[in-house]
DNA sequence: TTGTATGCGTTATCAG
DNA sequence: CTGATAACGCATACAA
């Protein structure tokens, strides 16, 4: 039997001729003498000795897997994220294990408790709960939800991507701006794209409109804002900056649907920097996350062993992207 | 320290005043005396007690992972299968160990081989390497991609769905169709949904022709082969059927950019079955696979423990759905 | 039926 | 620097 099982340490330590523990420290990478590495190598590699991951994390107590907490993976900002998640991660040796909470607080948290153990040596999360119960034992790091100074924040620089917005507006040639958003206006880190947007207007002396609708609110909701500021006004906005990709798509539509021409008559920019089928053209212009430096973040933060004294808060750079729906460039797959 | 720690099985056991032996039983459902249960359940309640996945795994020898090999997370088909295995495991028990490829050959033969051993307890591979080595220990199912009959390969009914596509269009008034496509022409799963069409387009006596460009071949190919059976023909083709939803997408900006109107002047067909946003609008008319079944089928086979007596190939049924590049319907979000 | 004892493959502690 | 040996937490055959 033992002939077609797996290689185990002892195995290679007999044939090695040498001890158990010195083969751990060798696959280990601690010093040993020459010789004896040499000849444990070659055990090693005749056996093909693998590590078994279940002894090593039952003796260390880690299991080598870094619990990511994702609403969904079609969605394709998070599709982005859990891709370069797991690069990040596998740069790190670390494995991914893959929770899906479809938005579902309950799953969330019951996700959070599961991993809790000994089942991952970190969480990373995006969520939407606000009164998740965090763990205080278990590193634990969220991405664009601020919760607490004692959970350290991944973010893209929303503000400054809102003022952004602004300002490319503003270059474009657009005199009257507004900022569409769904969502709670409380603080957190989304809303924040429209505080800078807020700033972004103030600061140039633009005159601009707010319309932050509540969670689940219909595109008809968006229809009388637009129909009321643009078909009725003889002041029309010329310059729209959404919340996100998704929206911005859908109010593109909208505005087209109502007989108004983007980008001639109407210049839209979102926020995410969604691709059609991920690589290859921009869905709109649009206020462009760092999605890869955010997972890279996240990953040393979580990873970080001294969890003291890391900030609370980390803010990454945004860029800014054209992409068919603002009059400085056709859509256009790059690199 | 002890306090602090999480508590282990004879922690349990003594607070019940039970035996180790006895704790392990309830916690897996073995018969057990009425009375001694209870308190080990309350006990088990009281400690917050959960299983060491670890220690269970190194005596049991299952990691209750599923590794699923793919190529990224970002092409939206992919990403929806994600989600889906990742659901149907969690149905099972299971946890999802995600390995993404990049399309790199050599990477998903080093996830075979990692995940060989003990850390996974069986793969889920969507892959585009032909000559992988299937390892003979695990179980092992393929998506999409027929290997041999010793490995399990899910797939929709390509065939069946290229079939669909040419009556679809012979049923819109399409009377001189084509089908374009990248790829190998080896006879794989996606190559079947050519065949597929040229049968339908057979049995129903229209004329068709067939566009098959190599890999990695760019869209100025298609170009070429458009202007010509379209601009420059006196018997224009006015029915296309892509490979894909992205090479329909590709195609249909291809030919409005040539001054054609979809559907008015060309009606178009891919397959997947994507979505903008992973839940919006389909992006064109489609045939849609059944990712929830093909999912759900493959968990249930690579979980399944008698792996003798498995058929080799599993079809799925598909289904047509318009898309707005045809003249049946406009594109409009559904459930 | 319940309790006891052994071993899964590692790592870590010590004595050589 | 090396080599025995003791845990880690659980499952399970075996004894009671």
């Amino acid at each position: 039997m033992r002939s077609k099982q797996a290689a185990t340490m002892s195995d290679v330590a007999r044939e090695a001729g040498v001890a158990l523990g010195t083969v751990s420290k060798v696959i280990n990478g601690q010093p040993v003498g020459e010789a004896y590495r040499l000849r444990v190598e070659a055990a090693v590699k005749k056996l093909d000795y693998q590590v078994n991951p279940s002894a090593k994390a039952l003796k260390s107590n880690r299991s080598g897997f870094i619990a990511l907490i994702i609403p969904d993976t079609t969605t394709p900002f998070f599709a982005l994220l859990t891709q370069y998640v797991n690069l990040a991660l596998e740069k790190r040796g670390y494995k991914m294990m893959l929770c899906f909470t479809g938005r579902d607080a309950d799953r969330e948290q019951e996700f959070i408790r599961m991993v809790r153990r000994n089942q991952a040596d970190g969480i990373i999360a995006l969520t939407y709960t606000p009164d998740l119960e965090i763990p205080a034992g278990i590193p634990f790091v969220t991405i664009d939800r601020f919760f607490s100074v004692d959970v350290p924040c991944i973010a893209s620089d929303n503000f400054g991507g809102g003022r952004l917005a602004a300002q490319k507006l503003a270059e474009l040639g657009c005199t009257r701006l507004a900022c569409l958003r769904i969502g709670s206006s409380l603080v957190n880190e989304p809303s924040k794209r429209k505080d800078g947007f807020v700033s972004g207007c103030m600061e140039l002396g633009l005159p601009f409109e707010v319309c932050n609708l509540p969670d689940g609110s219909p595109m008809s909701a968006f229809e009388v804002f637009l129909k009321r500021n643009i078909l009725e006004s003889d002041q029309p906005l010329d310059g729209l900056f959404c919340g996100n990709d998704l929206l911005a798509w859908q109010v593109t539509g909208l505005l087209r649907r109502l007989g108004l021409r983007v980008p001639e008559d109407v210049q839209v920019i979102g926020f995410d920097g969604i691709r059609m089928f991920g690589d290859q053209d921009y869905i709109c212009s649009t206020i462009v996350q760092p999605v890869a430096d955010i997972a890279e973040t996240a990953v040393n933060m979580v990873l970080s062993n001294d969890f003291t004294g890391l900030p609370p808060l980390i803010c990454l750079p945004v860029r800014y992207q054209p992409g068919g729906t603002t009059r400085d460039s056709a859509p256009h797959t790059e690199g």
